[in-house]
DNA sequence: TCCTTGCTTGACACAGTGTCAATTGACTTA
DNA sequence: TAAGTCAATTGACACTGTGTCAAGCAAGGA
């Protein structure tokens, strides 16, 4: 692949990206994106096969513009469970605003596209081994609700760092971003060590 | 409107109702409607302005067949707030997977429709309601965390019930139907009145 | 000068929603 | 029995958005 044609591409993926996160919650079209990056509708597809294709190279266009993994792992540094089950929270939950325009389109075609699906479930299992992680080092410690299962906690952690949940809370409740963070954290405290 | 009209319309939201709940995940079309209530295509949209209102008007012949005023309401009657909580727990969490299927269509279509927007939301406020209430009477009974205002409470329950919650714990984390009524009413506790 | 590369234009297929006009068949009513 | 009404039918069509295809063009390298 010539540079001139990672430059149109990696342009694509910037005005698709703009475009996800500026226009909610309308659909954004191919000829948008086209428009946006200053070319024709039928140029797109000669960089990308679908519409889907496009939607799942942004996401990983966006990972790599914002380095999740690096943000993550900091949270891994903490010493005791606790204070990583604080990080990770804190990490993850200011993470969802800067990816939610493009999750929101990759979970809109869920029902129609494979590849879309198995993009976001590859995502959101990522997520899961972080908090599966947690769990882990909590229960290490002997922190962990001695009543709950491994897995248990860690669906229940899982639940309340979903997406859908921080769109609930910050769209539907209209809480603050510092509000959602801090009332996650003690959910999941709550729930997994019986006390905030 | 005639009696034979009401005949149709009431095959039409059955047949809309069956398939919403049979068909997943695939989109449900109006042929695929028309066919199953044994009509043409065309003769649907002599009952029906559009597809989002012929889905909103099934989500209430569902409620009007399900009655769920009445699940919800013996929940009313429980003795002190924490009976209440587990009840409206009990009554909306089994409730959910017999509107599942409708309500993920209407949600599917909100980006595009502000029928099926206001239709949702509506319906998701009027749970609300009910979480509202049992707040009252939790902080009434004394047993709320203090330092929980009544919104704050109320936003976190909501959110715990939330339809979306409901999917992630039943179809990525693969619980049963019991685990989630036993799950959700513990982690309800533990977040509103600080033990289980 | 020829060839390749990245893109353009215009045309088209396809699915799905929504609309329209003309028609049919059954059931009323005078 | 004739006229009228009503639900539904058929076939055609507009529109939007995705995806495909063929022909052509402009810039740069051999």
């Amino acid at each position: 692949m010539s540079s001139s044609q990672i430059q149109t591409r990696t342009r694509i993926l910037q005005s698709t990206w703009k475009l996800l996160e500026a226009n909610p919650p309308k659909g954004v079209r191919m000829s948008d994106i086209a428009k946006d990056a200053g070319l024709s509708r039928q140029a797109l597809y000669l960089h990308f096969p679908t519409r889907s294709e496009l939607l799942v190279a942004t996401t990983l266009h966006v990972d790599d513009v914002l380095k999740v993994e690096g943000r993550l792992q900091s949270s891994r540094e903490a010493k005791n469970g606790i204070e990583r089950l604080n990080a990770y929270v804190e990490a993850w939950g200011n993470y969802i605003p800067e990816i939610y325009g493009v999750g929101r389109a990759l979970m809109a075609v869920q029902d129609t596209d494979d590849a879309a699906r198995l993009a976001w479930s590859g995502r959101m299992l990522a997520l899961r081994e972080g908090c599966l992680a947690a769990v882990k080092q909590l229960k290490q410690d002997g922190d962990l609700l001695p009543e709950l299962s491994t897995k248990q906690a860690t669906d229940m952690f899982w639940g309340l760092l979903s997406v859908r949940m921080w769109e609930h809370y910050i769209h539907d409740c209209k809480w603050s971003q510092k509000r959602y963070i801090d009332v996650t954290q003690k959910m999941v405290k709550q729930v997994l060590l019986g006390h905030a």
